[in-house]
DNA sequence: TATGAATGAGTGTTCATTCAT
DNA sequence: TATGAATGAACACTCATTCAT
């Protein structure tokens, strides 16, 4: 019995060999972004020969698709998370944070996010093979939101996610290259831009 | 005098040759970005032969650093434009269109603009030569907002420049991505959420 | 005895595989070719795995050497069928009948064999692996003709072989790109070069 | 002067270059084949770096498409040469004579021309590319034979020169693949064979 | 100065074959 | 016996850059 869960199973190692690949894509995409990537490093930084990685990907492009399927799935489980009751009637303040900073943690363990976002930028290929990252996201800020301001119109409410997501975005970049209090602030900086954008529209419950 | 009209010197031909590159260069990094652009597509969209392209700059980065460095020449400029006096006693919403107006024109006029901030993200090597595109926008608003708020700290000034300069950078690729009323409506959310953003700190001169 | 049908042995599933691959690789030649086959594509088709291919066929070539022995077995088969006394004293149009029909029915079951064919022109190692097949088709057409004309020379009825099979060789894919009225044009036209040419050396029997 | 002629200008090393090139494919595609033929075996041939072949031919079926057109362009100077006005009126074996010995003696300087026979049937898209060779060919029968039989209908004259070329095609492989008298054997049978073929549809003139 | 041929390391990808399980 | 993961040398093709003319 113990010998089963000692040695892996067959089928159990290629589920391990795609994830170790999927690790490697995601280090080399956030280390030289996704054009600069080559299978070739992808596969040695996962100790596999370069065919063995085309067996479970079939190109380049797959790595990108898998890996923002992935976030996308990690995005609905952190929100899901953030999404309890309660916060819907939080104060404002409290509701940024909660939808801030699990992202933000999230970002530190997703280090290929921002270079698939910007890659998506680039190649319209691949825009459409990770556009369920944005879309995941924007779409969940849409329904959070829409659960402190019910009144508001649809529109509002997308226009609300994408620009949110918008600084985010924006912020984003500013934030990862610093750190310390420097670091800090510039969250601060975030948060408080977001906190008076959504005022007027999220307004604050009974507080 | 006549000489100079009748037919460019050897000089002037050589500063010909490298606004035609540049722009061909512009025009190829707008296209496919930096990563994907070839020297070879360049020397071609300029008519001029691989080797004579090699004259006029020394690599591929040359053109991103050259045009960067026209941009950020043209956004002083622009700057100095909308600097009149007036304007730093003009109610925040004048202000802000006077700001985001000119630069989504100097957007338009600039196709490669966003193709360079992208790529520096991306490589480090590059992001040097770009930088004075993000420090001529950032340290211009800066200098913009301390007009309105000359009690602010200089910290506070800086920040408020480097979010400012976030939302847009934020929000462009949507804005670019629309046209007709949903690319009016992107805008006016821009400028909605700067103003909220700014109005703290740059308050509102006795209007 | 009732063991046998009840389930095969062992051996008999090894025959089976066998002949399920073989004829994988019969569709896989006559599809894309001998040179582009893949041996896994022709797993695939026989629903084995790359490794349990390798254990019936040591290596690509062996399948064409495989598909070339029994194709040989069915030629002489159907030589077999169609060398009965009469056929030796019938009119040399019928002969040519009895000799053409069949051999173009056996090609439409025997996909891969034109494969083989271009293959061996190509790779000599190849050739010397399916020469079984040119070899039995001559000789058998050697023999038919001895039949006919006994007192002719060895060497005669050697190239008379030779030719009748370059005619075949020549216009079999003119024959197997046509349908319909053109194809039986084709197959006429063929039939008449034919009788053109052997005529002289195999004569007409007493009819 | 004498400069000029001793060392080729720039354009020349170009056109060189590109025949050099040419007759590197030739003979690796005769060797083997044009499936097995690889772009960097071709360059190193020809002594040129990989990336220098593709200045010159976009992809290896470039390669095969200019020797068929080159080809091409032979065999018609081949038939121009032959289809002097006697050769319509002298008797059938000279025509014969006249046809078979200069496509043979063509074969042999155009050692690639079996390959690109043998890889259209395999390859449709290169097939397409190469079809030139053998519409020349059956069209340039065709045209001799209209000369000889300008009654015959055209269904008739085309037949004729499909099957002509089809036992060219079929005696081929086995010509070249002899030497001595036994290829002379081979041409022989060859010639005897379009003689019986052809004698009832191109007759002979005033014999 | 201008040309365009030349380079060659490198790119994503394939495939016949092997091997641990 | 059967699996399918693993291999790695090739392959067709690219491109920033150099260099002879």
């Amino acid at each position: 019995m113990s010998e089963r869960t000692a040695q892996p199973r067959r089928q159990d190692r290629g589920k391990q060999r795609m994830e170790s690949l999927l690790r490697a894509a995601e280090d080399v995409f956030s280390e030289v972004g996704y054009e600069r990537a080559t299978t070739n490093l992808i596969a040695a930084r996962s100790k596999v020969s370069p065919g063995s990685l085309y067996q479970f990907y079939p190109n380049k492009a797959a790595f990108a698709e898998a890996l923002a399927a992935q976030y996308a799935v990690e995005l609905e489980a952190l929100h899901a998370r953030v999404f309890s009751g309660k916060i819907a009637s939080a104060p404002l303040a409290d509701l940024i944070d909660a939808t801030v900073d699990p992202f933000l943690d999230f970002h530190r363990r997703a280090p290929a996010f921002e270079a698939l976002f910007l890659a998506a930028a680039v190649s319209p290929e691949l825009a459409g093979r990770v556009r369920i990252l944005h879309d995941t996201v924007a779409s969940r800020l849409e329904s959070l939101f829409e659960l402190r301001a019910p009144k508001a119109t649809r529109d509002d409410l997308h226009w609300a996610g994408e620009v949110a997501l918008g600084m985010f975005r924006g912020m984003l970049p500013v934030i990862t290259s610093l750190s310390g209090t420097r670091r800090s602030r510039a969250i601060r900086e975030l948060k408080t831009a977001l906190a008076r954008y959504l005022q007027p529209v999220l307004g604050d419950r009974k507080h």
